[in-house]
RNA sequence: CGGGGUGUGGCGCAGUCCGGUUAGCGCACCUGCUUUGGGAGCAGGGGGUCGGAGGUUCGAAUCCUCUCACCCCGACCA
C-alpha cells in the first residue's frame, strides 16, 4: 500500500477512489463498471446488512430469494416501470458459446433464445408474478417478504459503491389489504432506514418524499432518506415506495376481503444498497482515510504490539493476554496486528482503514501498567491504566459513535441554507454548495428550469415541511411545498 | 454517440519528437542482517519485449497504416 491519499481539498472524487482502493474495500472488476468487494469492504457491508436484517425481522418481515432472470415481457406489464428501466437492462439472448478457429470463442447462433431473458434491474415484476399465485384471501395478507440480492443496471458512468453495473442490495416487497396499511408500511420502513443511517452509520439524513420526476418508476409515492456528503453533495441513501395498486393491476393480483368482495392488492417496495458504504466513506472520511462508526466497523479496536526483541515480544503477548479476553467478553471486535513491520506503518495503515480505536502496547506500557489508546476521530493519544481499559474502550466507542453523528450533523446543518432570492440560490449552488431549503410551486416546469440552470435537483420534500406562507424561489408563486435542493450523486 | 487523452514488470512513470549497446526509475515483492513508541536502513535478488496486427528499415518502444482496450469531459442515468 503506497502512502496517503489525495487530499479532499485537492480533488474530492480522487480522494474517494483512493480511500476505497487503499483501505482495501473494493477493486475494479474486469468488466467495465463492475466492482469486487474485498473482504474488509464486505465485512463492513455485512454489518450494515445484519443490522437492517435484524430490524425488519423484528417487524415481522421474512427473507426469501427470487430469480436473477426475468422474462422480457414482464418488464413491459407496468408502463411507467418499463419506461424507467428499459434503457439500462442487460439481456440474455443466447445460451451457448462455441469455439471458433479465428476468434477463439464465439456466441453460438444456434442457441438463440425464443423469449429473451433480462437480468433483473429490480424484482417487482417476478415477485408480483408469484404473488398472483400466493394471494387469494385477505388471510394471505399482509405478505412481508424481503430479499438480499444482486441487481444489474447497465449504467454509462460508474463509481465504486456509489453506482456500479451490478450491486448488492435488499429489496422488500410487501402486499397489503388496504391503502392505509401500505402507506403505514412505507413509512415504517422509511423510519427504519432513518434509524439505520443515523444510529448505525452515524449519517444524518433528511427524510421525506421525492418529487414526481425523481420518484421510482411504477410508484405512487417514493419516500427517501437523503444525506450530505463531505463535498456537500446529496446522496440518496435509501428509498421506500408506496406502489399503490399499480403492480397488482399489472399482474392481476386480487384478494377476497372479509365481505367476500374481490379487491386489488396494495403494494410497497423498498431498498438500500452497497451505495451506503460509499455514504459512510464520504460522510466521515478525512485526509488520513476512512473513519468508521464503531457499530459497523469490522474491527472496532486494533492492537499494535511494540517490541524490540523476542523477549519483549513475549512479555507484550503475556500482557495482552491479561487484557484482550475481557474486551472480547464485552463483544468488542478486536484485531491484533502481529505482522512484521514498523509500528508507524501500522498506525497509518489502520487509520487508512478507519478503525475507531487503536491500542498501542509496548515495554513502556507494561512498566506503567497501562495501555496507550488513540481514537480515530481526534488525533489524541492517552495512556489508560490497565484495570480501567475495558470500561474506557467501551465508553470511547460509544463516544466516537455519538461524536461522528454530531460532527456530521453539524456539518450538514451549517451547509443547509435558506435563501430569499433565486440569485442567492444560484450563487450558493455555484460557489460554496450545500443544501438549499426553499419554497417550490410544485410544478415540473420550475423543477426542470432550476435543474437546467444550476444542476441542482429537488432531493426531498421533508416529511416535516412547513410550506405555509412560503413563496416559490423560482416563480415567486405561492409555494406548494418546502423542499431541499442540491447537486446530487 | 460527440470532444480530448493514455496504453512500457503488480502499481505509478521516464524513454517516443530526432530509430542504434543488455529498455530504465520509484513504489511494491523475495532473501539476509541490523531495526521496531508515527509510513526503518543496508546489501543482494526475481519479474517486462514496450496493447495487438501489418508495414518501412541493416536495425523499431521510437516512423507509417489498421485495430483493440481503457480513462477524462459532455450527453444519458441516479
Amino acid at each position: 500500500m503506497s502512502k496517503g491519499v489525495t487530499p479532499q481539498s485537492k480533488d474530492y472524487a480522487t480522494w474517494y477512489t483512493d480511500v476505497v482502493t487503499k483501505a482495501e474495500l473494493a477493486d475494479y472488476g474486469p468488466v467495465k463498471g463492475t466492482m469486487v468487494i474485498r473482504p474488509y469492504g464486505f465485512a463492513l457491508w455485512e454489518l450494515i446488512k445484519d443490522s437492517f436484517d435484524m430490524m425488519i425481522k423484528e417487524n415481522g418481515h421474512v427473507n426469501a430469494y427470487f430469480p436473477l432472470f426475468i422474462p422480457k415481457s414482464f418488464l413491459a406489464k407496468e408502463a411507467e416501470h418499463v419506461e424507467g428501466f428499459a434503457k439500462e437492462c442487460a439481456i440474455v439472448t443466447h445460451t451457448r458459446l462455441k469455439s471458433d478457429v479465428e476468434q477463439g470463442i464465439v456466441v453460438d447462433p444456434e442457441s438463440k433464445l425464443e423469449e429473451e431473458v433480462i437480468v433483473r434491474p429490480t424484482s417487482e415484476t417476478v415477485i408480483w408474478s408469484m404473488y398472483k399465485k400466493w394471494i387469494q384471501s385477505y388471510r394471505d395478507l399482509p405478505l412481508l417478504i424481503n430479499q438480499w440480492a444482486n441487481v444489474v443496471r447497465w449504467e454509462m458512468r460508474t463509481r465504486l459503491f456509489l453506482r456500479t453495473t451490478e450491486f448488492l442490495w435488499q429489496e422488500g416487497h410487501t402486499a397489503h389489504a388496504s391503502a392505509k396499511e401500505a402507506q403505514e408500511e412505507t413509512l415504517l420502513i422509511l423510519e427504519l432506514y432513518r434509524r439505520l443511517a443515523e444510529e448505525y452509520l452515524a449519517m444524518p439524513v433528511y427524510t421525506g418524499l421525492k418529487s414526481e420526476s425523481e420518484k421510482f418508476a411504477g410508484a405512487d409515492l417514493t419516500y427517501c432518506i437523503e444525506a450530505m456528503m463531505g463535498d456537500k453533495r446529496a446522496l440518496q441513501a435509501g428509498t421506500s415506495h408506496n406502489l399503490g395498486q399499480n403492480f397488482a393491476k399489472a399482474f392481476d393480483v386480487t384478494f377476497q376481503n372479509q365481505d367476500n368482495i374481490e379487491e386489488m392488492v396494495y403494494a410497497t417496495s423498498w431498498g438500500i444498497s452497497t451505495r451506503l458504504v460509499g455514504g459512510v466513506i464520504m460522510t466521515h472520511g478525512d485526509d488520513k482515510g476512512l473513519i468508521l462508526p464503531p457499530k459497523i466497523a469490522p474491527y472496532q479496536v486494533v492492537i499494535i504490539p511494540i517490541y524490540r526483541d523476542k523477549k519483549d515480544e513475549q512479555s507484550v503477548k503475556d500482557y495482552l493476554n491479561q487484557i484482550i479476553p475481557s474486551l472480547k467478553m464485552k463483544g468488542i471486535r478486536i484485531h491484533e496486528d502481529w505482522r512484521k513491520g514498523s509500528p508507524g506503518f501500522k498506525f497509518n495503515e489502520w487509520e487508512m482503514k478507519g478503525v475507531p480505536l487503536r491500542l498501542e502496547v509496548g515495554p513502556k506500557d507494561i512498566e506503567n501498567n497501562s495501555v496507550v489508546v488513540a481514537r480515530r476521530d481526534y488525533s489524541e493519544k492517552e495512556a489508560v491504566q490497565k484495570e480501567s481499559i475495558v470500561e474506557t474502550v467501551s465508553s470511547l466507542l460509544d463516544d466516537i459513535q455519538t461524536n461522528l453523528f454530531e460532527k456530521a450533523k453539524n456539518f450538514r446543518d451549517s451547509n443547509t441554507h435558506t435563501v430569499s432570492s433565486y440569485n442567492e440560490f444560484k450563487d450558493i449552488i455555484s460557489s460554496k454548495g450545500g443544501f438549499i431549503k426553499c419554497g417550490w410551486d410544485g410544478t415540473e416546469e420550475t423543477e426542470t428550469a432550476i435543474k437546467n440552470d444550476t444542476k441542482a435537483t429537488i432531493r426531498v420534500i421533508p416529511i416535516d415541511e412547513k410550506p405555509n406562507g412560503l413563496k416559490c424561489i423560482y416563480s415567486g408563486k405561492e409555494a406548494k411545498h418546502e423542499v431541499i435542493f442540491a447537486k446530487a450523486y
